[in-house]
RNA sequence: GGCGAGAUAGCUCAGUUGGCUAGAGCAUACGGUUCAUACCCGUAGUGUCGAGGGUUCGAAUCCCCCUCUCGCUACCA
């Protein structure tokens, strides 16, 4: 097969937070499809896939498991690559931010960029303000104070490691620009122009000293090297580049990258940070960015307390591992978000799988053997007027595949296959091979005929390959004969005559019934609620964990006041999606309080509570309305708010102290 | 609020530069067939192409406006 030279293909690399469900796996099996085309398609294709292992979040689940932040990772980054291997994803490359030489070149990466100025440490001292809670680099201030309030800002604890992105901007603005298939879709670049490059960019910081779970910066131990920096640099580390300039040959041969694959939730950082970084190492920029949209299930957003989590796994137990790859590649959302659930899947299986291919399979096999004990052979009896458009059909297949997969229309290619398969079965009924078998002067013609039938399922099974190729080696094998290649296939009649097909064919997908799909979904989702509720009694014991202030003195919270407020009456704000408005009555006065809270509270639920109200914050103005005071509210991880309320019923005004 | 995308058959969606009776798949109904996994083949559909207005010989397709949905972003005192 002709060599067409390198194709390097990477994933986004998965948080090893928790198990992924399955429209985290979704994107790999996607990569895969694409690897094993190309594979087929003669480049020299080397895979990546791997797992982000660093971080807070990382470090705050191992103590809560009592295990240490590396067993912890271990432990899910084995079930992570176990997920992979269950969907027969066939990486070249499984890469851990927790190798050993992964490790080394972010310190080296971070070094140079330190040395050569890109990198910069942030001197917080005198660029905090404290009203507004917030850090300001010095290209961000506006005269020098807050540009948010104005005021002076001034030094605090934390520093941090800053990288100048606004340095690299315009070249980047004018990559994108002159090389339009960079960002897919790309309606994805519109958005990244308009909301961040052309605005201006702000650096971006790079470094963290509130936890310990990271890359050490090599010649400041007290940072560590914060996400972005440690995990998208995977793509270059992961096949042998050095800072040093010592890449390996591989390293070479591979970058710059064909197609970084990724979900639409990390296109900005693949398409702005991360090809800022390479341009400050003097490296190339990937080729291609490709940011999906998301399978999800149903229109309920996926929680473990609701049971309806879907998980890889459980799939491939009860479908089978090509079923699950089938319908994940076959729904492939392109622009807009797509959907996957059991009865989908069972639906899909039985209509293509079960119904068009597996029965095709298997009717041609059963044909074969009552006929001819099995043996294929061409006769050479055609009937052009309905033999020509089969070979045509099939032999053209290809072409139409690869046009599909060049842009990366996945679900497209597939439904082009299937074509030669639904094509084989229109045969069988133009041909009516029973009634060939009635009289023995027929027998020559159904001979050939059920040599196209098997000629056809082998090309077809060719295509297959990649997307699903359990399945394609099955129905070969059955047929006794191999896979083909794809320059072989565009040309009809390759199938040895005389060749002798399984006399036990195999079902290679049963019908399944519906009411069974329900009874085992429900089983999943009841074990699931149940194991649920003994975790999150667990979790109720928990705290979450967040960024620790600077503290501060008795006579600063002092300037504080807190107030019991009643609130009279609740509006949402105009022009705004997160913002109600409330009079609360405070006292004898009543306040104008602005807050973030409409996606918590309808204006009805807000009045008539009584809650807990900072009184003596300046006044501002939000989406032109003024504020004038602050509702309180607890928030958890999820970002879910709840307003503080008394715990005893007290009157609107009274002091909260 | 800024920028952008979208609203087409019961469901998921295609509809290129405006042009003949608006399409595909799934689901549904009917007919045919029996080699096969109650399968396959064929036929039939229904659609105010989100609402309204305009340009044009002609608009799902272009323009205006309205309603709704969604994405990114800002606001979240």
């Amino acid at each position: 097969m002709q060599n067409k030279g390198p194709y390097y293909l990477t994933t986004a690399i998965a948080y090893t937070s928790g198990k992924p469900h399955i429209g985290n796996n979704y994107e790999i099996v996607l990569a895969d499809s694409i690897a094993r085309f190309q594979r087929k398609e003669g480049y020299d294709v080397f895979f990546q896939t791997g797992t982000d292992e660093h971080g807070q979040k990382i470090e705050i689940k191992a103590q809560e498991a009592g295990v240490t932040p590396k067993e912890f990772v271990d432990n899910v980054a084995g079930t992570i690559r176990g997920l992979c291997d269950l969907l027969n994803v066939s990486y070249d490359k499984f890469i851990r931010t927790t190798d050993t030489d992964h490790e080394k070149q972010v310190q080296k990466i971070f070094r140079r960029l330190y040395e050569q100025g890109d990198i910069y440490k942030g001197a917080y001292e005198g660029l905090y303000c404290t009203p507004c809670e917030s850090f300001w680099t010095e290209s961000q201030l506006v005269d020098g104070k807050c540009p948010d309030c104005g005021r002076e800002v001034k030094p605090a604890k934390e520093e941090a490691y800053f990288f100048r992105m606004s340095k690299y901007a315009d070249k980047l603005i004018q990559h994108i620009n002159e090389h339009p298939e960079f960002i897919q879709p790309v309606s994805r670049k519109n958005e990244m122009m308009n909301n961040f490059l052309l605005p201006g960019l702000q650096d971006l910081c790079v470094s963290r000293t509130s936890f310990k779970w990271g890359i050490p910066v090599d010649f400041d131990d007290r940072h560590v090297v914060y996400v972005w920096l440690d995990a998208l640099t995977n793509y270059i580390t992961g096949i042998g580049y050095d800072a040093d300039g010592n890449s390996t040959e591989q390293y070479r041969k591979l970058w710059p990258a064909d197609l970084h694959l990724i979900g639409k939730d990390i296109i900005r950082f693949h398409t702005i940070y991360w090809p800022i970084f390479l341009m400050a190492l003097g490296e190339p920029l990937p080729k291609q960015v490709f940011g999906h949209p998301w399978l999800l299930t149903g229109t309920d957003k996926m929680s473990k307390s609701r049971g309806n989590v879907v998980y890889a796994d459980d799939l491939v137990d009860f479908f089978g591992v090509d079923a699950v790859r089938y319908y994940v590649l076959h729904e492939m959302p392109y622009e807009n978000d797509g959907n996957v659930t059991w009865e989908l899947i069972a639906e899909r299986t039985n209509s293509d799988l079960a119904n068009t291919l597996g029965n095709l399979v298997n009717r041609t096999i059963a044909m074969s053997n009552k006929y001819f004990g099995g043996v294929v052979a061409d006769k050479g009896i055609v009937v052009p007027e309905i033999d020509d458009d089969l070979k045509k059909v099939i032999t053209g297949t290809l072409a139409r595949v690869e046009g599909k997969m060049s842009t990366l229309r996945v679900a497209d290619a597939l439904t082009e296959i299937f074509g030669i398969f639904k094509r084989c079965n229109k045969y069988i009924d133009e041909t009516e091979p029973w009634v060939l078998a009635k009289d023995e002067a027929g027998k020559d013609r159904l001979s050939t005929v059920l040599y196209n039938l098997v000629e056809g399922i082998v090309i077809g099974a060719s295509l297959l390959e990649p997307f699903m190729p359990e399945t394609a080696g099955k129905i070969v094998k059955q047929l006794n004969t191999g896979l083909r290649d794809f320059e072989e296939l565009n040309q009809f009649g390759l199938y040895p005559s005389g060749n002798k097909v399984t006399d036990a064919p195999e079902i290679l997908f049963a019908r399944i019934d519906l009411k069974e799909v329900a009874a085992r979904e429900e089983e999943i989702r009841n074990a699931m609620i149940a194991a649920n509720t003994t975790e999150e009694t667990k979790e109720d014991e928990n705290v979450i964990d967040i960024e620790a202030k600077p503290e501060i003195t008795y006579d600063d919270f002092a300037k504080l006041q807190f107030q019991v407020g009643e609130i009279i009456a609740c509006e949402a704000v105009p022009k705004s999606k997160k913002l109600l408005c409330s009079k609360v009555k405070i006292g004898s006065q009543v306040k104008q309080i602005v807050s973030g809270i409409k996606a918590h509270y309808t204006p009805e639920e807000m009045v008539g509570k009584k809650v807990m109200v900072l009184v003596n914050l300046k006044p501002a103005t939000l989406a032109g309305v003024v504020s004038e005071g602050m509702l309180l509210c607890a928030e958890d991880a999820e970002g879910n708010l709840a307003l503080m309320k008394p715990e005893k019923d007290m009157p609107a005004g009274a002091e909260i102290c």
